[in-house]
DNA sequence: GGGAATATGTTATAACATAACGCTCTTGCG
DNA sequence: CGCAAGAGCGTTATGTTATAACATATTCCC
């Protein structure tokens, strides 16, 4: 039960990496991630990025342009072969670094839209909301 | 014409970073407008910093968090007093550098929509699209 | 087995950003 | 005037995030 550990066949390093990201409450910076995995073996920073893209790629992943960290994705829908991501939009709190990710398909298609109209071919899409979660508003 | 240079009552430092701002067609790094600046005498990134932090707090400069560097705000209505930056969107062309600053009303919208769902209460928002810009995608 | 593609390990360095300190200059006020 | 408060400035040092370059190993497939 527990975790699966790997939805795509992961190598070595990217499966280390990905279960401290699944573990973790909160964003975490990839020195941090290095600093977690020392024990297992890993030494440098590269090993960490170079998993990190390979994660980001398979849609494992995202990466928090707006705080320079990475999150384990928890799109609603679950795994799936499918391919969700349309464009996924996260509320980071500045409090308690929390982050809710939630796919907004209407805000996705107005992005689309503009683009269209502007002769923008977009690859992908970054949309951060930084603010309060409701717990820390609430204090 | 041309430039007024001091729509807020801009320190010697903030004036300067802005206009090198200005004068760019593509977003600056901070250490890329510190080279540009080292002939009026500054010489620390610090320098530089601080007085994007200042125009960013204006409104009047915006920072692009996916490539970690800043342009001049450009949105549409122009000067004035108000604040018509509910959320402003970028297109960042990867092959050119050069962005596009929208103001998508809709999706401001239902971002808002969103957060107040959650009880999540947003301070900034970052929306930023990476792909190719019309002339990049034509050649 | 041979060869391509991918992953790995390591050292060094580049690029981005802030801490901490002290000085200057203005401004308001008793 | 004298002086305290606030903002800006300059400088050194350091912290944080990310990649270059090179060598080696592993996997997959024919």
């Amino acid at each position: 039960m527990s975790t699966d550990t790997t939805p795509h066949d992961l190598t070595r390093n990217q499966s280390l990496v990905f279960d401290v990201l699944e573990g973790a409450e909160v964003p975490l910076s990839a020195y941090t991630i290095l600093d977690q995995l020392r024990d297992q073996g890993l030494r440098a920073p590269l090993q960490v990025y170079r998993a990190l893209d390979k994660l980001v790629a398979f849609g494992l992943v995202h990466r928090l342009e707006s705080v320079n960290a990475f999150v384990a994705c928890n799109h609603p829908s679950g795994a799936a072969g499918g391919d969700p991501h349309g464009a996924v939009a996260f509320a980071i709190c500045e409090n308690c670094d929390s982050v809710a990710e939630f796919a907004e398909q209407d805000v996705a298609e107005r992005l689309r839209g503009w683009a269209k109209a502007e002769g923008f071919e977009p690859h992908s899409t970054v949309i951060e909301l930084r603010g309060l979660c409701e717990v820390c508003a609430a204090a």
